[in-house]
RNA sequence: GGCGCGGUAGCCAAGUGGUAAGGCAAAGGUCUGCAAAACCUUUAUUCGUCGGUUCGAUCCCGACCCGCGCCUCCA
């Protein structure tokens, strides 16, 4: 089955390729750097980080440009509250995201990129805008005037037409013709940092990084432009009134969004007390892979309900698939293969296959392979389980974690070793053999002390490491 | 008000015009020195409400109720 996307743009699923040299082109919003950042925003990343793996799944190369928004107004004005440089002040939350990525297991986009390392590009953008008559100019700022792209809304799929004439009451500081339009270039207020420029001193509006960005980096046309639906109005408009001014060209043929998350069934804010860092669930102890399976396991389009009953259900899931896991790695199987095990197993594979295909049905591709797991249990326990279907399972489980990322456990410091605890179970054994019962106990109890469970099969003592 | 998304078992959550995936939880059972793991059985005659179309609707249409998002910088 052919790989297919919704696009908001035209609002239906289509099939999904690049438009060249089977490289996927594509452009999605990172964080803006003023804070930590929140679960919600991980939802996002999530679901980009899948989308990732599973175009290269799909077989095509990526080229995938993330931005880092590290100027705006919430930036400034913390900067300037601590009497730190930009620099100084979004350092620390850019390295803190990028930690926090890299504890979620999202894959880094082959290119991050600083919204202050382009101001000379977004200045030449906003002056080849100017010469096109798309800006004016007002108390030193620089704005888009929408009435002079058409298109606008066809993305959000508004109707702007009829608001354009009469100008609302302006509530923003700056002077603007229209209430619509939008800032390129802002001048500076009073103590607040900025660039010198052809177009005046200032600092750069916060939608033409993104144009600049993905243009000069990826070229007229992306395959693929995605972020969290709130973008997209007014910032993926905007992008697309600016971009298409500037080229004349379509300036992404996808564009993809995630919808929200709830927190126990509440939108998530500070005043409700249910607004959550990465940071703060892991403070409660909750595993980094539970998180990520919590947040993948719904489909990116449909908001997401996350709660700490989830967060446990999560963890206690991947442990099933652990399981099976170590049981396929340990448990000793008669050489050959059971035919229709394998057709089995190619069946569940397939399956995952499309629900994939299918707009990143993730929920759905993990039915596929629980269902496989109780099938393969199933066999493993009434003996038709042969090791070329142990080979055939574990190929499949690869597949799966290749997307999802959730077997691997993440290891603390200071654990117990291997080989310590080889030896013990070799004490334990003994013990057994002697029928002494109570200090075979007594070594398993120290060792789940420890975090470590014991396990007693058919092919003999397995060991794992506790994960919750 | 406009645009968009959603309301499916105790919780999370797929799905299809033809009679409800999966995970978690709960109960019983098999296996086991005891555990653990695994497996089996049970748990929505019903998919927000009311109408309509249809031989047949959770899935299509209409109305209504409820929740969420965007509508000037929030993923």
């Amino acid at each position: 089955m052919a790989l297919r996307f919704y696009n908001t743009l035209s609002q239906r699923v289509e099939e999904f390729l690049p438009a060249r040299d089977n490289t996927v082109r594509m452009y999605t919003c990172g964080p803006t750097v003023y804070d930590y950042a929140h679960i919600g925003n991980f939802r996002t990343f999530t679901f980009l980080d899948i989308l990732r793996k599973w175009l290269r799944a799909s077989g095509f190369r990526l080229d995938h440009v993330m931005n880092i928004t590290d100027v705006d107004d919430k930036i400034i004005r913390n900067a300037v509250a601590q009497h730190k440089t930009l620099g100084d002040y979004t350092e620390t939350y850019t390295k803190a995201f990028l930690e926090d990525c890299a504890t979620l297991r999202l894959e880094r986009a082959e290119r991050l990129v600083r919204a202050t390392a382009h101001i000379d590009d977004m200045v030449g953008a906003i002056e080849r805008l100017g010469a096109r008559d798309h800006t004016y100019t007002s108390d030193g700022s620089v704005y888009f005037r929408i009435s002079t792209f058409p298109e606008y809304g066809k993305l959000s799929h508004n109707d702007f037409s009829g608001n354009l004439a009469g100008a609302r009451v302006d509530v923003d500081e700056y002077e603007k013709a229209d209430a619509r339009d939008f800032a390129l270039w802002k001048a500076p207020k009073e103590g607040e940092p900025f660039w010198p420029s052809a177009i005046g001193p200032g600092r750069p509006g916060w939608h033409i990084e993104c144009s600049v960005m993905a243009i000069k980096y990826l070229g007229e046309t992306l395959d693929i432009h995605a972020g969290g639906v709130d973008l997209i109005f007014p910032h993926h408009e905007n992008e697309i009134a600016q971009s298409e001014s500037l080229t004349g060209k379509p300036f992404a043929r996808f564009w993809l969004h995630a919808e929200f998350l709830m927190v126990e069934g509440q939108k998530m804010s500070k005043s409700l007390g249910n607004y959550y860092t990465l940071r703060d669930l892991l403070d409660r102890g909750y595993q980094p892979e539970a998180i990520r399976y919590l947040l993948a396991s719904a489909p990116y389009r449909k908001s997401l309900n996350f709660t700490f009953d989830g967060l446990k259900s999560s963890a206690i899931a991947i442990d099933r698939l652990r399981n099976f896991k170590l049981r396929l790695e340990t448990d000793q199987y008669p050489e050959g293969v059971d035919e229709p095990l394998m057709a089995r197993t190619a069946q569940a594979s397939q399956a995952f296959s499309d629900s994939l295909d299918d707009d990143l049905n993730t929920a759905e591709a993990l039915a596929a392979v629980f269902e496989y797991v109780r099938d393969a249990n199933s066999a493993m326990d009434s003996g038709e389980f042969r090791a070329g279907n142990a080979a055939a399972a574990l190929q499949f489980l690869g597949r799966f974690d290749s997307i999802f990322d959730v077997l691997r456990p993440t290891v603390a410091s200071g654990e117990i070793s291997d080989t310590e605890i080889d030896r013990r179970i070799a004490e334990r054994t003994a013990a057994k053999k002697a029928r002494n019962f109570a200090l075979a106990d007594q070594v398993r109890d120290q060792l789940l002390g420890q975090g470590i469970i014991l396990e007693d099969t058919k092919s003999g003592v397995r060991w794992k490491r506790k994960s919750s």
